[in-house]
DNA sequence: TGAATGATCACG
DNA sequence: GTGATCATTCAT
């Protein structure tokens, strides 16, 4: 039996490099890959986050570089992870240029069906529908802040060939930011049109 | 709707 | 040093 592959690529610097708005919305559709020794975690990335800038009320980055936030100042393709509410940790990816903060946060993933395909939807959201219900499923916490996603040998994201019309991406206000004035209302949070394991409606 | 739960940030 | 806040989740 042959194994089928050279189907799946690495997402490269090349990728993270835009407008954060422009790889939030590519980010739909391509595959979160956690390896774990010889095991494989898979999820499709299914709804994702815009932070943009310094003056994105929203963002970490609104009130200048710190301890917590300087993975996002710094080169792109980058995990910024971080720790909430005392007890969930949150993962975004880097983007743009050096020197202006900026990232893509992933909210929720949809589980490889080869992996998952005998879980009811409930047990899928469970895994994957939510920015620390994905993290807690792929044992991503602090030790990953700072990690390179084009060259690291245990997260990274990946294109599977799985092609996403303009048609499928839906825009919407951001979660949790009410206190961000004006900026809670960017239309800056990208999901797939109708799938089950998004997070919010 | 509210509790859980602790790092981070602004302030002084 | 201290107190308020928080890019959430779960149980009530």
């Amino acid at each position: 039996m042959k194994r089928r592959r050279g189907r799946q690529k690495r997402l490269r610097g090349k990728f993270y490099n835009r407008p954060t708005s422009q790889v939030a919305k590519g980010l739909l559709g391509k595959f979160l890959v956690r390896q774990i020794g010889k095991k494989k975690l898979v999820g499709k990335i299914v709804e994702t986050e815009a932070y943009v800038g310094f003056k994105d009320k929203a963002s970490h980055a609104s009130r200048g570089k710190t301890e917590r936030n300087k993975v996002m100042f710094g080169g792109t393709g980058k995990a910024y992870v971080y720790f909430t509410y005392g007890m969930h940790w949150l993962l975004n990816v880097v983007t743009e240029r050096k020197g202006f903060p900026a990232a893509v946060l992933i909210r929720a993933l949809e589980p490889k069906r080869e992996q998952f395909g005998n879980l009811d939807i409930k047990k899928l959201r469970g895994l994957g529908s939510g920015p620390a219900r994905l993290t807690k499923w792929m044992g991503i916490d602090g030790d990953f802040n700072g990690e390179d996603l084009v060259r690291s040998k245990r997260l990274w994201i990946e294109d599977r060939g799985e092609k996403i019309k303009t048609s499928q991406i839906m825009a919407a206000r951001r979660v949790g930011v009410e206190y961000a004035g004006a900026w809670k209302d960017k239309k800056w949070r990208f999901y797939l049109k109708g799938n089950a394991l998004v997070s919010k409606k």
